[in-house]
DNA sequence: ATGGACGTGTGACCGAAATCACTTTCTTAG
DNA sequence: CTAAGAAAGTGATTTCGGTCACACGTCCAT
């Protein structure tokens, strides 16, 4: 009935927290929203990635596959987090990523051309700074908990860093994310 | 002799590029310059992390030690790297991280207190989110090469994504890197 | 020049995790 | 409610890469 239920609201996106209510107005157009059901591809291979996805609700994973199409995980990406193919987004070619919705998911996606144009506008590069470094640091975790390898510790320090999540992530899903075997992911929570 | 050779100059950090002279003036005195030998700490554990350096030249490498100490490596930096441990920069506590050099290095330091304050000057913000980003970039390349956990391909993407820093690391160092053994890492270039 | 530290190559052995094959349990759509 | 498919558990087997042990070479520093 209304269309305010359908337009954007200040507290949609934590990027506006700290903006003005006319800086809020003048942006606000430019976060598109859409809905996905569980399973639906956001970014399919090489699709044109026009867009980076704020995740407003759900859980979706970024993936890569192989030839031999096995799946390997890089990141999952749930509530108040930007996800997108960045080499692909950055110089506007196509993906060779996937993002895919493990859950229903809610998105705001903002385009190439207009993120690079509201850069400068009121500290967004701070805002997107301040996000990219804490994926840095998440990411540093990973690596580390990768080289190590070994699935128990990886396993325990998946769950003591994202408790949450445990419970959303089928377990031959989270496989592909610690690279460990589903079988061995499998055996790991019963010997203990 | 002469103290112009001491202080610092426009082109000794790219983040200064695109500066007005006027604007570089007012920030230069936040770099400072700091050289070190081989084998040199720039930040051991412990430390309390007050700086981000600029690797100006010299190669550093960002590592992990376990409760045995075994070391982890998480990253090499070069020239015209931002490098730290930054949790610890970020929340200014104690490093649990390592940053040590491969060669001799120059490094410009810029303090906690003058990053966050000058983050909002003349784009400064704009400049460190597009590091974070080629960062992240990198971060999920490596990703990838651990989840897939075959040492030929691990090797073979840092000969092909780091061809010039092969020559510069040792084969015993570029293990830690790679999260095999300096054994196979010996065997692999061999059998082909 | 020589001895020690360091980096590297190589063989033998072993074990942890991948793979394969199958069963059981849990979901979900009709 | 039930059938079909997805997710998860489990045993048997195999294999890749880690560990151990030792040899060899090179580069400084005394």
């Amino acid at each position: 009935m209304q269309n305010a239920d359908l337009s954007i609201k200040k507290d949609d996106i934590d990027l506006f927290e700290n903006l003005t209510d006319s800086e809020f107005l003048e942006l606000k157009d430019l976060f598109h929203y859409k809905k996905y059901k569980k399973g639906a591809f956001i970014i399919a291979e090489n699709d044109m990635v026009k867009h980076v996805y704020f995740i407003r609700s759900g859980l979706v994973k970024l993936s890569y596959f192989d030839d031999d199409n096995k799946e390997f995980i890089l990141s999952f990406a749930q509530e108040n987090w930007w996800e997108t193919d960045f080499p692909a987004f950055y110089n506007q070619t196509k993906s060779s990523l996937t993002l895919q919705c493990i859950e229903d998911t809610e998105t705001y996606g903002l385009s190439f051309d207009d993120y690079t144009a509201i850069l400068d506008k009121h500290s967004l590069s701070k805002y997107f700074l301040e996000k990219s470094i804490k994926g840095h640091i998440a990411n540093q975790n990973r690596i580390l908990s990768l080289l190590k390898h070994k699935p128990k510790e990886q396993y325990e320090q998946f769950l003591q860093l994202y408790p949450s999540l445990l419970q959303r992530i089928p377990k031959s899903v989270l496989c592909l994310y610690l690279g460990i075997s589903r079988e061995t992911l499998s055996r790991l929570y019963k010997t203990r």
